[in-house]
DNA sequence: CTAATTTGGACTAATATAGTCCTATTTGAA
DNA sequence: TTCAAATAGGACTATATTAGTCCAAATTAG
């Protein structure tokens, strides 16, 4: 299926509330109410966000997140990855396959698929945040 | 994430493995073996692709399947849509949509990620099998 | 008649995604 | 110095999707 998983779609969404908050601190509860997405969920997006550099957290009362690169640094590819983990056409085409495809020999579309997968990532790697603001 | 599915390729290797065999028929048991594709999986999509047309059928003794079509008039995108449904960015991307969105309204980035689901759909929409043979 | 084949429904298993629950830690302010 | 508002993060459950299996029927050449 060809789809973006609700993580990055959340991810989108909170990114684009943030950075249309004016530098002031944004919390999780505040995008949660409006954006309507759900809490816990939301918190793990924003804190994994976080550990990658793309926010900045205060703990504590007054504290939130507020982002730390401009939107047009974000790109659409490396939020799909940190959230959803290797993009890939097909099995074959995971960077970090431990298991080799089962059909390895008897594959006889790898090479096109291939280049499928590099079509595919140059188009998320060419949208930026600033493209959803 | 961002995958084509088995069934998908499956179809793509069996449609080249029909295609490279000059007119004479091929049974599903004979790609299944040489392709190691589960035989069960892979009648199920050969009679999808015989009721969408792309391929011919002979039943009984001496029986398989046979192109009914060129290899550039079958496209990747249609080959996805009949194997695994709707091609969708996001849910809100369905055609056939029959549960509405959750978000609707408070959803702050329909209009780009429309954009995304044309782009994807037309990278697809510009690879036939031939690309695959 | 029989074996090889397609046809197709119903089911199960495996995997991935989405969402929830709970507790700890940090911090500003009454 | 306690309290409430936040982030931080592990563990778990539920749901949905994908992959695969099983079984029985229909067709057809020899």
């Amino acid at each position: 299926m060809i789809r973006i998983s609700k993580k990055v779609e959340y991810a989108l969404m909170a990114l684009k509330f943030i950075s249309q908050s004016d530098n002031k601190l944004v919390t999780a509860r505040e995008i949660s109410d409006t954006k309507k997405i759900p809490y816990d969920l939301l918190s793990k997006i924003l804190q994994k966000l976080k550990n990658e550099n793309i926010l900045l957290s205060n703990q504590g009362t007054n504290g939130g997140y507020s982002l730390n690169k401009r939107t047009d640094e974000i790109y659409l590819y490396n939020l799909m990855n940190m959230l959803d983990g290797d993009i890939a056409v097909a099995e074959c085409m995971y960077e970090t396959k431990e298991k080799d495809c089962s059909l390895e020999d008897s594959c006889s579309i790898k090479s096109e698929v291939a280049k499928l997968q590099k079509e595919v990532e140059d188009l998320f790697k060419n949208k930026t945040i600033s493209d959803f603001v």
